[in-house]
DNA sequence: GCCGGTGATGTAATCGTTTACATCGCTCGT
DNA sequence: ACGAGCGATGTAAACGATTACATCACCGGC
């Protein structure tokens, strides 16, 4: 069954092959009986643009690689519907790739992306700098990162700042009589993971408030360590009552750990993760947490390196994280939507209630 | 900033542009020091292959498309992993494409894809099946239905059948004492719509119930018709002791408008849903769930394809399903490990394929 | 009536590979 | 010593599009 090509349709529309270049990219001027026996031909056979072809001699193949970090965490799942989204808005196919977090995963399809000559790179940047990551960049392919950043390689970034919101977060969590606050933190050697660190420990200092050593535990952003950090802090002589999860994946840890130790949310300590995801709105209590603006990242992302590939300057792009406070932290605000008033409540904390 | 050529490479080698494909592709002899030369040569210039010229001669470009039908749908994007998991070890590079539930999306996908000249398409098809679908897999194209299928079109599909689960999930909820079981069913038009629907009806008949078609709520698969779906059954005269949710995201509906009312589950109300997903665990009670065999699913539809893409014929697969209680029907059973061989439930995901 | 201009069309080169086929030395068997 | 056979290499033709350039017909102004 093989496909016409651009010579069958001249043959059957009595025309020349430019001709019928001319039609389909409609950039030149073409009779209207031409056109219309062109079109014609095109329906009949069937005929169908061999984009590959037309890459090699464009030189783009309207086709845009992203690499993430993981795609099993809720964030970068919707990052990456966000960049599709708005890469099909512009045109462009995303051919998706799971570094893992693994650089050598991350460099494999940096590679192959390359080679299948993608007019651009979104790249979420494993920790490391790899020289394959450097040769690209400086070899002029257009590239830009998103979420997180490298330092050292002049690359424009797209990602949030969540600083502000952490702070407003550990002012939140002061405001409602928690004293005894933890970070479980994301790697250090991830832009990501320590500047959250950092800012937490910048809005306990801002405050006067010693930054416990013991209460700072550094997870790896899945949910397995989230959890071991967890255990670790409540085994504590003197457990922290309030916990800040660094990333979505780690809060999970976290719940599930003090789920099992039976302990209250945010009876016994209070919880707020880094990241919103949504299923965080129905848990009990609904959880209090950061949330970053992932559709616009997404979106700027794939208009600045739009720009990028169409040959111009684009700056780096900070967006801003908010704080988007639920019942898990104690003193719920948000009212609940009506319906019907409660009916037996049991004793417990684990029954399904909406905070009154 | 050209890259260099084939052409270049054999220049600075000196040999000719054949020896270099040839130790590039290994495919033929080769003397010991030319080829030397040329892996200098490819060394030296950071020579890349063109897999865009490369794919317009061998007419294969190493690529797959698929068209999932929801990314926001924690199934699909776990689904989404899976395939490019399994794609990445065949040495294929996956684009992928979000019809969001819309077949006029999902058409405009499959044509992108095919102008690409991917060498296969995994499909999680759309309601309707479109001309352009047809054509396409009518015209010879390798395609895989993945997930769902599609009657009337001789294609193979990857799929998990749950009406075991199903009818066992309705013997557990009857064995806690529950009365009147309520089922929230996908769009009917979808093949796993309908089908959960229909067993969930065949587990009752079956045992001698009637079903009640006031029980029976048709939702759309998104998690607001979960929601509205349960507030008409909540607001029945005789409500429903027991709700099953024909996919993760209508669960999470239900879970909120139960939780608006303030109602307990397992307590007013047992609910468990078709899906699991990761954070069921982690919801207060445990969510019980039947668990598709999302991985193994995205393996075989690779493998699958693969053949197709070989030229070889394959068979339908059809997966299995199962049940995984946990503690929101009431009466958890934790530690599921040993004892009572009530129920012969395999240990993993990936078990128990069933030939179509 | 001639000539330059204009708009429509065709011819052929080109993009970077792969690969069929031709070529060229060698070696080996007789 | 000679041709067959073989291994290594090169030449050039594809693949299917786009596009610079040439061509051609025709029109109107002088």
């Amino acid at each position: 069954m093989a496909q016409a090509s651009v010579k069958d349709v001249a043959r059957l529309a009595g025309v020349s092959v430019a001709t019928v270049s001319r039609v389909l990219n409609d950039n030149a001027t073409v009779s209207e009986s031409n056109r219309a026996r062109v079109l014609a031909a095109v329906e009949r056979l069937g005929y169908r643009r061999n984009a590959v072809a037309r890459s090699l001699r464009t030189d783009a193949t309207g086709t845009i690689g992203l690499v993430i970090g993981d795609i099993l965490n809720p964030f970068f799942t919707e990052l990456a519907r966000a960049v599709e989204d708005e890469a099909r808005i512009a045109g462009y196919a995303v051919v998706i790739g799971n570094a893992d977090e693994r650089p050598d995963r991350q460099d494999d399809y940096v590679r192959t992306l390359l080679e299948r000559r993608v007019d651009g790179l979104l790249l979420c940047p494993t920790a490391e700098l790899t020289p394959l990551v450097r040769d690209t960049v400086e070899s002029g392919t257009p590239v830009v990162f998103l979420d997180r950043t490298l330092h050292g390689l002049d690359v424009p970034t797209v990602r949030a700042d969540g600083a502000d919101a952490i702070d407003e977060l550990v002012g939140h969590l002061l405001g409602l009589g928690r004293e005894r606050l933890a970070f479980v933190s994301g790697p250090a050697i991830l832009s990501t993971g320590r500047e959250r660190t950092d800012a937490f420990a910048c809005a306990l200092a801002r405050r006067g408030l010693p930054v416990r050593p013991e209460y700072l535990e550094e997870g790896d952003f899945q949910a397995a360590s989230g959890r071991a950090a967890l255990a670790r802090l409540l085994d504590l002589p003197e457990p922290p009552d309030a916990v800040v999860a660094g990333d979505n994946l780690m809060a999970l840890g976290a719940l599930d750990e003090i789920h099992a130790r039976g302990l209250s949310i945010p009876g016994d300590v209070a919880l707020a993760s880094y990241d919103d995801v949504p299923w965080f709105l129905h848990l009990d209590p609904p959880l209090t947490a950061i949330a970053q603006p992932v559709q616009e990242l997404g979106r700027r992302a794939v208009r600045a390196l739009a720009e990028r590939v169409a040959g111009r300057e684009v700056e780096t792009v900070t967006l801003r994280a908010r704080l988007v406070v639920r019942g898990s932290c104690g003193e719920p605000r948000e009212a609940p939507r009506s319906g019907k008033p409660a009916g037996p409540r049991s004793g417990r904390h684990d029954e399904g209630s909406v905070p009154a």
